[in-house]
DNA sequence: TATGAATGAGGCTTCATTCAT
DNA sequence: CATGAATGAAGCCTCATTCAT
C-alpha cells in the first residue's frame, strides 16, 4: 500500500523542517504531521530528537563525503580538483537542497554529538588536505586552509540558502560562473 | 550605583546568548540571569522575546548600515568602495561580534517581523547598488548582485562564526588578504 | 518445542514484575519481554493489563484461600488451626514469593476489579471465622478479628517484603519461632 | 490573602495522593489540582516529582526519628522504651496518617534515592538498638532485629492501612490492647 | 520602576492498546 | 494463533508571559 516506509517519510518531512526553522524551532509533532505518522511513532525508529537530527547530519555529511571522495581526480591538476570538489558541492545540494543546511551547521552546536564531530571532521579534513596540497604545489593563496575552506563554503552555502528562501532565482545556470569565481577567490595571483 | 541601564543590560545579554545558541535556545530566564535583572523587567522594556530579538536585529542591522554609509567613497574606485564595505565589515565584527550574527540570519527567520526584512533590505540594497555600479563601470564580474552579495557576505560570516567558534584562531592579521581574496572572487577578470 | 504455554509464560513474568515494580511501574513491553511473547499476544489472553492484573490477583488469592481450607482441622485445637493457617502462609510463600505482593495489596488498589474484593474476602472472612471462634474458646484474645488478622498477616508480608528485597536474610529456619512470637501477639494471655 | 504557602499546600496534597496511590499512580497534574496550584508551580518548589516524594519521605521519617529520640526514656525499663517508641508510632499516625505510608515504603523503592534511605537507616538504627540492648536483658525474644522490628511495625501499619482505607473503624481506644500485643509477640517468654 | 512567584500552554517522550500481516 | 509496527492520549517538565507587591 503504502509506497514509503515510515522511517523514511520521517527521514524526509524532518530534513525539510530542520533545514528551515532549525534544530529548536522544529517540534515533534510538526515532524509526525508532516511525515503523516503518529508521534509516538518517530521514538520507534530514533530514540530522541536529538539523535534524530544527528542521524541526519551524518548521513548528509557521509553522503557528501563519500561523493567528494569517489572519482576524485587525484592525478589531475590543482584546478581539476577544484572543479570535483565544487561540482560534488552542486550536485548534492541539487539532489538533496535540505541536507546542505547540515553542512552549514556549526560544529559546536548543541546537539551534535561527539560522533557527528567527527564524521564533520572527516569531511573537512578531506578538503584541508585538498588546499594544503594546492598550496605546496603553488597553485592556491597561501592562507590557512580553514580559511580557504570557510570561503569557498561559507559562499555557496549562503547562495543556497537564499535559493531555498526564493530570495533568489535557481542559479544552477550561472554555476560554472560561480565555481570561477570561488576559484579566483582561492588560487594563487602570481 | 549601578553605571549601566537595565535597557543596555537587557540587550548585551540577550545579544551573547542569541549568538551563541540562537533564537530559539535561547530562553527568557537565561537572559535575566545574565542580565542581572528579574524576569519581569525584560517585558518592561520588551513586548516579546519575538519583540527584543526584532530589536537586536534591527539595531544591528541598522548600525552596519550607518558604517557603511557614513564616510562611503561615493567618488572614489570601486575597489575603494569595495574596500570600504569590507572594512566595515570587519570593524563591525571586531566591535560586536555577537550582532555578527544577525547580519547571517535568513530574511525568512520565523521569529523576524516585516519590519525587520525592511531594515535588512535597506543594508543590502545598498550593497546591491554599489555592485551594479561596478558591473556598469566593468570592474565587477557580470553575475547577479545577490549573488555577488552572498559571496562576499557568506564567506567572511563563515569565517568569523567558526572564529567565533574557537574553531580557528583570530584572522585579524590576514584580514587584507582575505579582503584580496574576497575582492578576486567578484572583480572582472577580463 | 516451548514446553511452556504462552498464557503460564505471561502469568509468570507479569507476577515477578508487579512483585517487584508495583502495578503502576510494570509496563506491558517490560512483561512481554520477560515472558519472550509479542505484546499483542498478552491481549490474546488478557482484555487489558488491570484485567491481567486481576487474574494474577485473584488466582493467588484464591489459591491461598484454597491452601487454607483443604486440610483444615476443624476438630482440632485453636494453637493447631493457627499453625495450619501459619504454615499456609510461609508454604505459599515458599512456593511463590511474588504472589504474596497480592496478600499485601489493599483492597482498596485503584486497579483491583470488585471480583478481586470478594475473592479477598472469602480468604479474609474465612481467617476472621478462626478469630471469632477462637475468641469464643476463650483461647484468642478479645480484639476485633480485623485487627487480629492484621497483626498476624500484617507482621508476615512485612517480614517476606524485606527478605524479597534481600534486606534479611532467609528466616526459614527461624519460621517455628516467628510463629510462636504471632501466636502470643493473638493468644490471650488470662 | 492566602492562608497556606504554596509550598505547604504541594506538600500537604501530594502527601495525601501518594499516601493513597502510591508513587507512579500519581501525576503531576493531580497534586496540582489538588493542591490547588498550576502544575508548573511544583517545579518551582521542587526538581522533579521524585525529587518531591523523597522531600516528603525524608521529613516524614526525620519527623518520626526525632520524636522518638525525644523523651527515650534511657534509664527506664525494657517495657517502658517499647511503650514509648509505640507511643510515638501511635502518636505520630495521629498527627498525619498519611505519613505513615512513608514509613512503610521499601528501601528499594524505585524511586527513594540514597539519602532517603540513609535517613531511614538512621531511624530502623535505633529501633534496632532498643531491640539489641532488650536481648541483651533478657527481655526481648531472641530472634535477629530486623525482624522482631518487622512485626511490630509491619503489624501497626497494616492496622493503619486498614484505617485509612476505611475497611476498619479507628481503633484508637484499643491503641493500648494492640501495644500489648505487639509487646506479646516481642518479649521473652521463659 | 523592578521583581520573581505563579501559571498553563505546549514540548518531548512513554505506553496501553489495536490491527494488518 | 502470534506478532510487533503504529498510534495518540497522557505524563513529566519548561518557559514565555502576567501580575501583585
Amino acid at each position: 500500500m503504502e509506497q514509503e516506509s515510515k522511517y523514511n517519510k520521517i527521514i524526509e518531512a524532518s530534513l525539510v523542517l530542520f533545514a528551515d526553522r532549525g534544530f529548536d524551532a522544529t517540534t515533534i509533532p510538526m515532524i509526525a504531521k508532516k511525515a503523516n505518522v503518529g508521534a509516538g511513532t518517530i521514538y520507534r525508529y530514533f530514540d530522541s530528537k536529538e539523535a534524530l537530527v544527528n542521524v541526519l547530519f551524518q548521513d548528509s555529511v557521509r553522503r557528501f563525503t563519500e561523493k567528494v571522495k569517489k572519482g576524485y581526480p587525484w592525478h589531475q591538476s590543482v584546478r581539476s580538483q577544484f572543479h570535483h570538489i565544487f561540482r560534488c558541492l552542486y550536485e548534492f545540494s541539487q539532489e538533496n537542497i535540505h541536507a546542505l543546511y547540515f553542512l552549514e551547521i556549526n560544529k559546536t552546536s548543541h546537539y551534535l554529538t561527539e560522533t557527528s564531530r567527527e564524521v564533520l571532521n572527516e569531511l573537512l579534513d578531506f578538503v584541508y588536505l585538498f588546499f594544503e596540497k594546492g598550496k605546496e604545489a603553488n597553485m592556491i593563496h597561501p592562507l590557512p586552509s580553514h580559511i580557504l575552506t570557510a570561503i569557498v563554503f561559507g559562499a555557496f552555502v549562503h547562495i543556497q540558502k537564499l535559493v531555498k528562501a526564493k530570495e533568489i532565482e535557481d542559479p544552477s545556470g550561472l554555476m560554472e560562473e560561480i565555481e570561477e569565481r570561488s576559484w579566483h577567490a582561492v588560487k594563487r595571483h602570481n
